[in-house]
RNA sequence: GGGCGCUUGGCUCAGUUGGUAGAGCGCAGCCUUCACACGGCUGAGGUCGCAGGUUCGAGUCCUGCAGCGCCCACCA
């Protein structure tokens, strides 16, 4: 069958990259070229659980590079036939937004405000933020979320990323509240999520509670200032203890020891009195105390650090906060009950010259009254230590005990552990960061937040007669329901009349954490329950592509959710990619003045060129900006299209189905090159196979240039001859076959280079021609072919070429005689391609002698 | 403190069962009628971090060390 022509384009004269991109993007959409078709079976759909950016974050080159991995792997895919789900997600929902909303417009979020509907914000964002209600604040929210997303998905498309964008969700839409909320009950059903007062890990600047997950460390300086106890007993020495906190003292409820210090054994169980404030404190043992730090002997508040709460919780001391959520010391009526002290007045006295401070005033101020009552001893001795940070915040996190929503993820231990050695990681290696982080969870996830832009608990609680919250008996929304805002919406039971009224109900204020939506990825993505026809057809998903720093987030959280609601894996196998580096070899967004924005990169050197770029990063390896790579693969993008107008402009082209080709037409020239070719059609396969595009580039751009250079000049001039000669014949249908491949081959990387070649001849989308097969060219090539043919004759034109080019003669220039001495097989494989040779090298007298190894003498016309 | 990874020509990196060191960039030289100057060809350049070991043979396997990066840790 002869397919239409009217469709192709005509081969141009001067081949260009200009323009190719916005042409052939247009046409994918118009054609619906990736489009998702959700009649296939399980078994013949790839899905892929793609990462949604966060839409409030810039683009950054990071995005592209990870992005684009994860787009060759989809193309290979189709091309191989899976029908892929590859869909779009948007994280929009969080405190990245709210913090890009409030520089933005000039707002900030006041849940007391008094709501204006059809509030307007300023045109420029004034010096002093506008206090606006929740409603107009989440409104803002999405507004400005939408703004961004049409930026990110115009990036996307520019970038020629196979989504399907009729796919496309946000993890604040509704599908997301929906999954969300719908998992959390069920959670909530199980017993897998509970609500308890415990001490949590609190961003005084954001006022909110974060996840372990979600910490940082940085290195900061500090001191530690020795300070005199007294004791009970009125043992006149007392002890002393070192302390990087000392603004704490007035939550210190103990002192500590390891149990094996002998300097303190005779100490313990006693009672210790604490300076300024005079609260008898209990001196305890307790093995996590390091007799080498500090005095050896610590003190313990509530709460100063980690540590602390591991001694409060396993002493079981009390509670005596000082630090509020603002992250200032609070007020204290020294003497009342939990705050007994030797002399009340005393305590009051020296408190209320701090309280109302932060941490770092209150600091130096308590330092000074120390000093002054003789309990500092000696100087504050300056130390650089690690304090904990939240990943976004500007302050150290302070540990305040509030009431919080958890998810029982430390009993699960081992069954997660299982789940990282099932799960298949690309790179291997990867896995050992899952486990680290598995192995060392110190306690359950907490998924509330007090903020405003995120999906809500579906949670109420009842007022009771006298108007108190009953916070133990939580009124839950029907799953039929949900989404639901219980801001807005009232409890089964209730009428909205009833809220915050005795009798009445309450809604949960709280949101729930990012990760506790992003978790739910490819249950949003897939339909789950709204669905279902769906999710059977995507679920459990094939693959994870994500970066490698979020492994102890988005990864474990989803492995999580997944068991919880489905006993099983997500998906098969995860493909890890590293991080892009300034070409300073700084991660990108750490170093300051980067000017590189991907889509100035794009505009530059063009999409296929970056893609190019891309993919030479090896999987999981950090790679550093290189605008040199990019010029390569926009050569490489040029080349392709300039071999291809070569091959399809030669006579008679596109010939005749190489499989249908007379007997004696291919050379053996023709099918070493094949043969060759056929091997690198294995590699790259299976290169894909395991995620690793970058191998599969390199080995097809390998054999590109060599088909360039050496093969396509040994065969040139036979390419030209007439319909009449078969060896001409065989020529065009190797070159044609071998174009065709090469074009599949690089067609996940140069999308649309070889969209625009495949276009001169072929009829449909390359990114939907099926994906070379070794058989393919083993059938042209023939049984006997003998790869070593290509081998000899190029490396006897090397040499022509390397003795002109040290003669300053053209390629052209005649050879009067060549003298080829090699071992006899190689010369009798030489022998198979010798009149391509001589014509290529435009070689007069040719002879050979039997050697050890390879020489060739060359000698040169006296004039052309 | 524990763990993972990296260390190959000036730069960026390949090197998959151990068998005579590779690519691109950069550099130097040459070549433009006949696919490609948004080119092509040719060339110079490396005792594969260090020290041992296994082996006929080690960039490749083992041990130790060093430097760099990252992850984790209870950082008082």
């Amino acid at each position: 069958m002869t397919p239409s022509t009217s469709e192709r384009r005509s081969i141009p004269g001067k081949p260009s990259l200009e323009g190719i991109e916005e042409r052939w993007a247009a046409r994918w959409e118009a054609d619906g070229v990736y489009r998702f078709d959700r009649s296939r079976s399980r078994a013949e759909i790839f899905s892929i659980d793609t990462p949604p950016p966060t839409v409030s974050g810039s683009l950054h080159i990071g995005h592209v590079f990870s992005y684009t991995h994860t787009d060759t792997v989809a193309r290979y895919r189709r091309m191989r036939g899976a029908e892929v789900f590859y869909p779009m997600g948007w994280d929009d929902n969080g405190l990245p937004t709210e913090r890009r909303v409030q520089m933005h417009y000039g707002v900030r979020c006041d849940p007391t405000a008094v709501h204006q509907p059809g509030f307007v914000p300023p045109e420029t964002p004034g010096r002093q933020a506008v206090a606006v209600s929740r409603p107009t604040f989440v409104d803002l929210c999405r507004q400005l979320s939408a703004e961004d997303e049409l930026a990110f998905e115009e990036l996307w498309r520019q970038l020629g990323l196979s989504v399907d964008w009729s796919l496309a969700y946000t993890t604040i839409g509704a599908r997301a509240r929906r999954a969300a909320q719908r998992a959390f009950l069920r959670e909530l059903g199980r017993g897998q999520a509970y609500r308890a007062e415990a001490p949590t890990l609190w961003d005084v600047d954001f006022a909110t509670a974060v996840a372990q997950a979600e910490l940082e460390e940085r290195q900061r300086p500090g001191a530690y200032h020795r300070l005199r106890f007294g004791l009970g007993d009125g043992d006149g020495q007392g002890v002393e203890i070192e302390t990087t906190r000392p603004e704490l003292l007035a939550a210190c409820v103990a002192l500590v020891a390891h149990p094996e210090d002998d300097r303190y054994r005779p100490l313990l169980d006693r009672q210790a009195i604490t300076p300024l404030f005079g609260v008898r404190v209990p001196i305890l043992a307790h093995e996590l105390v390091d007799p080498e730090k500090g005095a050896g002997m610590a003190m313990v508040c509530t709460f100063g650090d980690v540590t602390d709460v591991t001694w409060w919780r396993e002493l079981g001391l009390p509670v005596r906060a000082v630090i509020g959520r603002d992250g200032r010391l609070g007020p204290v009526a020294w003497g009342s009950p939990g705050w007994e002290c030797d002399d009340p007045a005393r305590a009051q006295a020296a408190y209320d010259q701090v309280v109302g401070m932060r941490v770092e005033a209150a600091r130096r101020h308590l330092v000074g009254q120390l000093a002054a009552s003789g309990a500092l001893v000696g100087e504050p001795r300056p130390v650089t230590h690690a304090v904990k940070f939240y990943e976004k915040g500007e302050h150290p996190l302070e540990i305040v005990s509030s009431r919080q929503w958890f998810i029982r993820v430390a009993d699960l231990r081992e069954e997660l552990l299982a789940r990282g050695k099932e799960l298949r990681w690309h790179p291997p290696a990867m896995q050992t960061r899952y486990e680290a982080w598995v192995q060392g969870l110190t306690g359950d996830w907490n998924i509330s937040r007090q903020r405003w832009f995120g999906v809500p608990f579906p949670v109420w609680y009842p007022v009771d007669a006298d108007g108190e919250v009953d916070a133990a008996h939580p009124l839950l929304a029907d799953e039929e329901l949900l989404p639901v805002d219980p801001s807005t919406d009232s409890p089964p039971g209730y009428q909205e009349d009833q809220r915050g009224r005795p009798g009445g109900f309450v809604g949960d204020d709280d949101v729930m954490d990012t990760w506790a939506t992003s978790s739910l990825t490819p249950q949003i993505a897939g339909g789950w329950e709204d669905d279902p026809d769906l999710f059977a057809r995507v679920f459990p998903m094939d693959l994870r592509p994500q970066a490698q720093d979020i492994i102890r987030t988005w990864l474990f959280t989803t492995v999580v959710r997944s068991e919880m609601e489905h006993a099983k894996l997500p998906w098969s196998d995860a493909a890890i990619s590293g991080w892009v580096l300034d070409p300073d070899r700084k991660k990108m967004g750490k170093s300051k003045g980067n000017a590189l924005t991907p889509l100035d990169l794009l505009r530059q050197h063009g999409t296929d060129a970056v893609r190019y770029w891309a993919a030479s990063g090896r999987p999981g390896t950090d790679t550093a900006v290189d605008e040199g790579q990019m010029k390569v693969g926009r050569r490489l993008a040029i080349k392709v299209l300039n071999a291809s107008r070569f091959v399809l402009s030669l006579p008679g082209q596109p010939g005749a189905d190489p499989g249908s080709l007379e007997p004696g037409c291919i050379q053996p020239l023709d099918a070493a090159m094949l043969t060759r070719l056929a091997g690198v059609v294995q590699e790259a396969t299976g290169a894909f196979e395991d995620y690793d595009y970058a191998r599969a580039l390199e080995r097809t751009e390998a054999f590109f240039w060599a088909f360039c250079d050496d093969y396509l000049e040994l065969v040139k001039g036979r390419a030209y001859g007439g319909p009449e000669l078969p060896e001409a014949t065989g020529a065009r249908a190797a070159l044609t076959l071998a174009l065709s491949v090469l074009a599949r081959l690089f067609a996940p990387f140069l999308v649309f280079a070889t969209e625009e070649v495949w276009s001169w001849w072929q009829d449909g989308s390359v990114h939907r021609a099926a994906w070379p097969e070794v058989a393919e060219l083993r059938s042209v090539a023939g049984q006997d072919a003998d790869p070593a043919v290509m081998d000899v004759a190029t490396a006897v034109l090397s040499q022509i070429r390397r003795v002109k080019s040290e003669s300053n003669r053209s390629p052209r220039w005649p050879v009067t005689r060549l003298v080829v001495t090699d071992t006899p097989q190689r010369l009798a494989a030489l022998a198979r391609a010798e009149p391509d040779l001589r014509e290529a090298g435009k070689i007069g007298e040719l002879s050979t002698a039997a050697g050890e190894g390879m020489a060739v003498q060359v000698v040169l016309a006296q004039q052309e």
